[in-house]
DNA sequence: GTTAGCACTCATCGAAACGGAGTGCTAACG
DNA sequence: CGTTAGCACTCCGTTTCGATGAGTGCTAAC
């Protein structure tokens, strides 16, 4: 347990150093007003806090930065949620009142905005598939081989793929099955369409039309393909303006991983909801050891739909990112339930 | 005109410094085997072509790198297209041996095998809707105020938007009117539609249905809205490995502008069709006066869809990447063709 | 318990010195 | 007359070295 001074001091040191990006020594905190001891008081403290593990040297005679524990510690104990500044309010309302006609467009611009009112990269996670149910499933011919298949959630989330229609099958079979699949498959889970293809609607089908097997499979295979959903990026830029990555190798590191959706889908894996804070090496993959990422769930109607994420230097400006995630998935959702309810 | 000697002498000098990213001094070209004579002659040919502007000298005693004119004369002149290497023709091979369903997909992923290709950064244009024809337009709703338009293009390509449905129209009027549209709009190019729709079935669909005009000016904005082409951009971070960007603030420039749809489409203004270089300030933007950019468009049956970009450094492999991208946008041509014929 | 004083450490910065790659010029050569 | 060897000169990049200064840890006094 810390005493309240070293509490203090450890605010001052991890907040000085997310503004400078330089070791903090003890003159300077004790100059800060908000700390009225003597840097021979503080260096004292200071020794403390280090073999607790919550600061670093970088070398000796130089001051202290916060380690990950210390990070850490202050995200869980000390950091102020300021809210969201006036100025930022009015930028995140206007980017809600334009008017959005793609759910796409959203989270997309939702990216954009984060970036530019942090400074640091955003990435955000479309919505995911798998825990949304399938409205309606169509079929639009382009030509005598292939068709758009278009596939409706109850989010009003889109998704289309083409698809090659094998020879030998005939179109007029083909509509009165994707009838019936719409019949049928309205308000499903996406993840539980392929046991209800299986169990109820095969035998019933195989009375009407000859040959279902070829065509169900078809089906079946465009609306369960593997969806990955969509990331993203906005801001990558921004990491070049970290001190910290002025080391082109340790940047191109990261931008390298940023460009791998993969990957990417991996950071965000766990989410149990609300906001999360991983700091350097709590992050699962090690191109990101010396950054933190702040992660956000937005939802509809009690139903998670993706993730909004914001990636920095570990020396990270936590409070305003925390309250402008906040701010901006209780947003996302107002806005999403204004237009689906 | 330049003599057989100093065409070779310059061709050694672009390629060396290609490779090596470092000036070029006479000794070292005299050595290279396919030019014979004496540093100190090349000494003199080389103080010529820097007054014919195709060399430039960082500064005295210093070797040569060629100036912007002189990758042209260069890239005009001496390039040897040494065709795709084995080990790319089978990466390209089977690359497009993979089942695509998505039109995005295969230009996403043809982004990202140019890149790696490469180790350049490459930008991809989708298809451009205002070179195609509307095939099939549609609305499914999803609830009693939104709608989900999709429109398909000949070329297979599909868009969608959610749309917002005022109050006090009808949905039936609604249905009618849509199917009118297909009738009269299947084949029209985009960049007609709104004329069409204008001249030719105001008039007649007044008689049919009453308040006609606000469905229609609906479903006008709904097709004709401004259809960003869509930007695929890969491997942005290979930029950071080229040590004419190991500045952080150029990179960043770079980096920066990459993340601006719009400027990229700026970029790609202009295209004639064909393999198109741009060296340096020969470039619209500033941000890439260090920068070129090799541009190929790929077809379809005649009619440009869009473009495929490869940016590097002015010190680019330009022979390696104008044969890479020629084989690229045929084969995705043949592509096409198997597809939509 | 707190603070002043002091010796010590170590990264950073700038000046000076050094080495080397490359040039331009001149003179010799075939 | 074109080509080449030789040589003085330039200028960049690197290294070395000392000065500077911020910051610490320890001890002793308050």
């Amino acid at each position: 347990m810390l005493s309240e001074r070293q509490r203090m001091i450890l605010n001052a040191i991890v907040d000085d150093y997310i503004r400078s990006a330089e070791p903090v020594g003890s003159r300077s905190i004790s100059k800060r007003g908000d700390v009225t001891f003597s840097p021979a008081t503080i260096r004292n403290e200071m020794a403390d806090l280090e073999e607790l593990g919550l600061l670093e040297q970088p070398h000796t005679s130089a001051g202290r930065i916060p380690s990950i524990k210390g990070y850490r510690y202050y995200v869980d104990h000390l950091v102020t949620l300021n809210g969201v500044g006036d100025q930022d309010a009015k930028k995140l309302r206007t980017f809600f009142a334009e008017k959005m006609n793609h759910w796409e467009g959203v989270i997309e611009h939702a990216a954009t905005i984060l970036s530019q009112l942090t400074n640091y990269t955003s990435i955000v996670l479309g919505p995911e598939m798998f825990s949304t149910t399938l409205k309606h499933f169509q079929l639009v011919p382009i030509n005598d081989v292939s068709a758009v298949a278009i596939i409706v959630a109850n989010t009003g989330h889109v998704e289309h793929r083409t698809i090659t229609i094998p020879e030998g099958i005939d179109m007029d079979d083909m509509a009165k099955i994707v009838n019936m699949l719409n019949d049928k498959l309205a308000g499903v889970p996406f993840y539980k369409v392929k046991s209800v293809l299986h169990s109820e609607i095969a035998k019933e089908l195989s009375r009407y039309v000859e040959q279902c097997e070829g065509i169900l499979t078809l089906l079946e295979e465009t609306i369960t393909e593997e969806q990955e959903p969509k990331v993203y990026l906005s801001g990558a830029s921004n990491m070049l303006t970290q001190p910290e990555f002025k080391d082109v190798d340790k940047a191109k590191n990261i931008l390298g991983m940023l460009e791998e959706t993969q990957l990417l889908m991996q950071l965000f894996q766990s989410n149990p909801g609300g906001i999360q804070v991983k700091i350097g090496t709590e992050n699962a993959l090690e191109a990101i050891n010396h950054c933190s990422l702040i992660t956000a769930t937005y939802s509809y109607d009690g139903q998670s739909l993706g993730t909004i994420g914001i990636l920095g230097p570990t020396r990270m400006e936590y409070g305003k990112v925390i309250s402008l995630l906040n701010y901006l998935s209780k947003d996302i959702a107002n806005l999403m339930s204004r237009w689906y309810k």
